[in-house]
DNA sequence: ATAAAACCTTGAACAAGTTTAATAAATAAC
DNA sequence: GTTATTTATTAAACTTGTTCAAGGTTTTAT
């Protein structure tokens, strides 16, 4: 079953008994979505915290141009979420899209909060989760302020190889706040370096 | 008395009855910091999350060439903590360092846990914070993989003006992810196209 | 199997932002 | 109130990253 991932990613956070378990799970629902799917568009409200069971997806704005800068990107065993519209039901400026066939479970904010109010450990792995994400945007934010594209785009590769080697460089360009095109000349760079 | 003015920050998230707000009061300790003084330095374990009473502080990191990388102000009525250092125990690569003189509450990690686990409506308002937080940091992240210098400077102007005036510009600067003598030429510029 | 779409690379011209160095202005310290 | 320190500005030369346009490759859809 797919809400067995999502308590073993619960198990890295709090010790779930059955009643909680079977809490969460009647809470729950599962989807499959195809690749270029979108789950959440411009303008829609994001009513769930999505954890992603298997594939990829990207969360980006596009720009009066129509380009897209890609603010996160979520594989097996993340959550993605529009926060700021989940919580205070405002429209979104966010696109959330299937870059692999994937499938998803999904918990509506009521349903969130009834967790949180009669069984405060999800409130607690909720609270560590965002945490943890926050420490993560903090370091990008520091790199995108301290350090140039190569320095952005060699960290990236490192950390995030499963990431890298399924994304097309397009999508990694995005990431990291610089064109295509200069990405191409950074990654000729790095394997005429690494030749000799 | 300064605790009161936590306890009506608390209020935005959470109503605290009498228990609550003793068992907070006695758990917080107050501090007078003089300007320049630091309440982290690098390699220290952040033992505190910090409650700005009044006054003005900065984050940062410094580099190999001793420039340095405002990652968040915070002055009256915000929290300011390296979490990563704080929950971890690590030692932390940042700088945390007063700007003005100012008063300040801390909280070290077992008291704030103790009260998490105690009365979860804790748990709930840190909850709630740093997902607030995360929200406007993804947001800076955005506008800096997405805009330019001066477009991100007019932003902070016209979002932090308590911050943009009582800040120097090159802690702006700093902030923004250029040089002063950059930040200078963008202000040139906007006083200009203001004027005309 | 073929056509369409998406992706990657290259180069030349350009724009955005940095560096260095020097001077002026404002703030803090004694 | 004067001196020392920090902050702000300017300009020229330089580096980093963008834009535009074109051609080639890979992937996807039918």
């Amino acid at each position: 079953m797919n809400i067995d991932k999502l308590l073993y990613h619960f198990d890295n956070f709090i010790q779930l008994n059955e009643v909680e378990k079977n809490e969460l799970s009647c809470r729950i629902i599962e989807k499959s979505i195809k690749k270029k799917q979108f789950i959440l568009q411009k303008n829609d409200v994001c009513f769930f915290y999505t954890f992603v069971v298997s594939g990829l997806f990207k969360m980006y704005t596009v720009d009066q141009n129509g380009t897209e800068y890609n603010l996160q990107f979520a594989s097996e065993n993340e959550w993605i979420c529009d926060i700021n519209s989940f919580h205070f039901k405002k429209n979104s400026n966010l696109y959330i899209e299937a870059i692999e066939p994937s499938v998803i479970l999904q918990i509506d904010k009521p349903n969130l909060l009834y967790l949180f109010t009669h069984f405060p450990k999800f409130e607690r792995a909720f609270r560590v989760m965002i945490e943890n994400k926050y420490i993560e945007l903090e370091n990008r934010l520091l790199q995108n302020i301290s350090q140039n594209a190569e320095q952005r785009y060699n960290f990236f590769v490192n950390e995030y190889p499963n990431l890298s080697n399924r994304l097309p460089n397009t999508q990694v360009a995005s990431y990291l706040g610089i064109t295509p095109e200069f990405l191409s000349k950074i990654r000729k760079n790095v394997i005429k370096r690494d030749k000799y």
